[in-house]
DNA sequence: ACCCTCACATACCATCGGTACGTGAAAGGG
DNA sequence: CCCTTTCACGTACCGATGGTATGTGAGGGT
């Protein structure tokens, strides 16, 4: 019936399918490979065919959701004309969207300890984390922040995004306050940019 | 020679610190039991008396670490007298003592995921992150940032900070940059308290 | 001197991730 | 249309792993 090429990408899809909700529910190392084959309905040949181990497998998942994340940041954040408000707008959707504990695991949780902090941070630098390092470069240069590097930055949001999002999980009744939160520091972060001098600080 | 109590503390000690040293090295999962008790020259027995899991082995390595870390961050803050100055002196402290890949790998990579995020805040709560919380209470009594609630800001500080030291661990020449862009956000902090009115934040 | 306790060692097990090889249907050439 | 090659799997199997059940021998109280 179908051809081989559409047969291949099936399978495919339906072992990442598959062993995507098994890591978002179970985590990884709890995710035997028999489980996930059963699920898929396919054999360990199968799998071993199209991923050369599980931790590669993990890597498409993980690939896939930081897709999906990137894609809503990005769709969110666009919508807005004003750049602070393409920056805030953007910071917030993610926000929401890392919120979802599927998501989480997968991509905050079992992500660095998997396949090592180095190619998770690779991955995530080409998702939304490269968004977010594209409207702070935009923003100093709309002259809205000071004028400084923007890696830093841009690890000090994202880290901050990435944890405040973990909690909320855990606590969802703070998440005005979180939201308000960052914000606030969001917000602090302009305000800054007025005070004239880019002050240095020492060491 | 040694009294019983003397004995079994003593293999515990080093089974802690073989499998910190190796953990710290090679990442959790990479790790084998054998290797563990062979370093510690003890066998699997030994470990098992002492230990319910492997996990609950990383467990009390994770808390050693933690403390360590926390040990540094205070002493190192409570020399300072100034709240503010106790404040940012803590923060750049922790940024300091993260940086050491060893406790990295341990601390922000496999901890989440080997003992779950739950359980890992809980003991990060316990750790420095207890004195973060403490510095923000102090600053908001002493009116120095807004008053808020401090759980969310301490999140987001600490996720921040936690982030920041795993990339400064592959771009070490970032750091002035980095410390530099955290006095910036912590100093904004505080200036963001002088806007008289504590902006209440639509959604 | 007795015996119980307990800190380990030994032997063993189920399951895991991973591999070598077999198989049968689709694709390509004559 | 047939023959051959390719390839997307399935099958059978492996070593190593985390974990357990049981043995053992030196404390240590009475």
């Amino acid at each position: 019936m179908a051809s081989r090429a559409e047969q291949r990408e099936q399978t495919r899809r339906t072992l990442v399918r598959e062993s995507r909700q098994l890591f978002a529910t179970k985590g990884y190392a709890a995710v035997g490979l028999s489980e996930i084959v059963r699920a898929a309905g396919v054999t360990k040949g199968a799998l071993y065919h199209h991923f050369e181990s599980k931790a590669e497998l993990f890597g498409a998942v993980l690939a896939e959701v930081q897709q999906e994340v990137a894609d809503t940041v990005a769709a969110t954040a666009d919508a807005q004309d004003d750049p602070w408000d393409r920056f805030t707008t953007g910071c917030q959707a993610f926000l929401t969207a890392s919120t979802d504990p599927a998501t989480q695991r997968i991509m905050l949780i079992d992500g660095p300890a998997v396949l090592g902090w180095n190619e998770w941070r690779a991955m995530d630098e080409a998702g939304s984390a490269r968004h977010l390092a594209d409207a702070l470069a935009d923003l100093i240069e709309a002259g809205l922040i000071a004028r400084q590097p923007v890696a830093p930055l841009a690890h000090l949001l994202s880290g901050a995004m990435n944890e405040a999002a973990l909690w909320l999980a855990t606590s969802p009744g703070d998440l005005d306050a979180t939201r308000a939160a960052l914000a606030q520091m969001l917000d602090a972060l302009r305000a800054a940019s007025e005070g004239a001098h880019p002050l240095t600080q020492r060491s």
